[in-house]
DNA sequence: TATATATGCGGAGCTATCCTCCGTTTAACA
DNA sequence: TGTTAAACGGAGGATAGCTCCGCATATATA
């Protein structure tokens, strides 16, 4: 009598309450600052079994996106916003240091957007896909607008931020990262 | 009878070759294209003990130093070349776009570049003061000849055609680094 | 050539991290 | 209350980094 009842069945309550579980504890350790800490660690300070935390992220990478991924959101969605709000050469280099300032704000953030950049991972395709479409609508906008040329990869303007940053140990990084946004935007101006 | 003649002694003959003999072997790896190559194959291949190879190089960087120290140097080499015979900034132009080359040419030279134009590695102290130097000499003549702004960070040019080459996953990435060079060199001209 | 010793060699083995596998437990549903 | 799919948990295999120290040998000296 094997009947077809493949009825689904709600997720556990249990599983969700981990997963969320793990996010917080992983977020918590990364705000202080333990960003290489070890897997195995963020597991027993959430009180569940490695097994468990591997089953909810497969990797590293993917339990980042996880912690990261409505912080990624929120700088989508001020592009948006900027967009409405400036002019389009405005909302562009705003934006631009808008995404210095997350860098700058939470460390943490780096490896995610640097992932994100890469596209390497995978994983990181939804949460890419968000700031992709954002700067790209911000980048089409100040385009059709013929404020700047219009052979421009947007992506390579984010690349370049990301890979000034990356250079978290110079003491004056932010600086430089600003001033590299007005240097990219007087470089890309219609000539 | 302790006497205190300290002479000092020539280095050990096989010392020297080991030495060599890893470069050689790791630039090979390197080359075929085995960048997470362990520490232990390399001494395996070279026929050493892995305590031999830790004597002569502490980590991974130091090793990835040696191999590449030549291939910098020539790098850093053709900025004079450049700055000898042509205009102020064509010369800095061209020696980005030959450095966007080398990076290209030999993707393994990525890291090396990386930590040297992040400062994190010490180790990088020596090889990377001489890439320092070239750029700083063609922006500071650029910058007495009147031509492109005083406000900028020559370091944070490579900087950013590196953060640019990180994504080496990206098919068109070379396209997109000479684009981006244009784009610098056009936003740091003088008003 | 013989001796002394500084210098370098080699690799067993300790540590740390990642990740898998599978027997046990438990929440959802009837 | 019983059945079962879903989730748990952690032992342990695999791999890489690195240290330590007894042994070997090249160099300098007699």
């Amino acid at each position: 009598m094997t009947e077809l009842k493949k009825a689904h069945r709600r997720p556990r309550s249990d599983g969700q309450r981990n997963h969320e579980l793990l996010i917080e504890t992983a977020k918590a350790a990364f705000h202080a600052g333990e960003i290489d800490i070890p897997f195995d660690e963020i597991a027993r300070r959430a009180s569940v079994g490695i097994g468990t935390l591997y089953r909810h992220f497969p990797n590293r990478d993917a339990l980042i996106e996880a912690v990261y991924r409505s912080e990624l959101e929120k700088l989508a969605n001020s592009a948006t916003q900027l967009a409405e709000t400036r002019p389009p050469v405005e909302a562009l280099r705003e934006w631009m240091l808008l995404f210095i300032d997350y860098i700058a704000a939470k460390q943490v953030i780096a490896p995610a957007l640097n992932a994100l950049v890469s596209g390497t991972s995978a994983l990181y395709a939804a949460s890419g896909e968000i700031i992709t479409t954002a700067i790209n609508a911000l980048v089409a906008r100040a385009v059709e607008n013929g404020d700047i040329r219009s052979n421009i990869e947007p992506l390579d303007l984010l690349r370049a931020l990301v890979g000034v940053s990356n250079v978290a140990a110079a003491p004056g990084w932010e600086a430089s990262a600003k001033r590299l946004v007005d240097i990219l935007i007087a470089g890309m101006r219609a000539v």
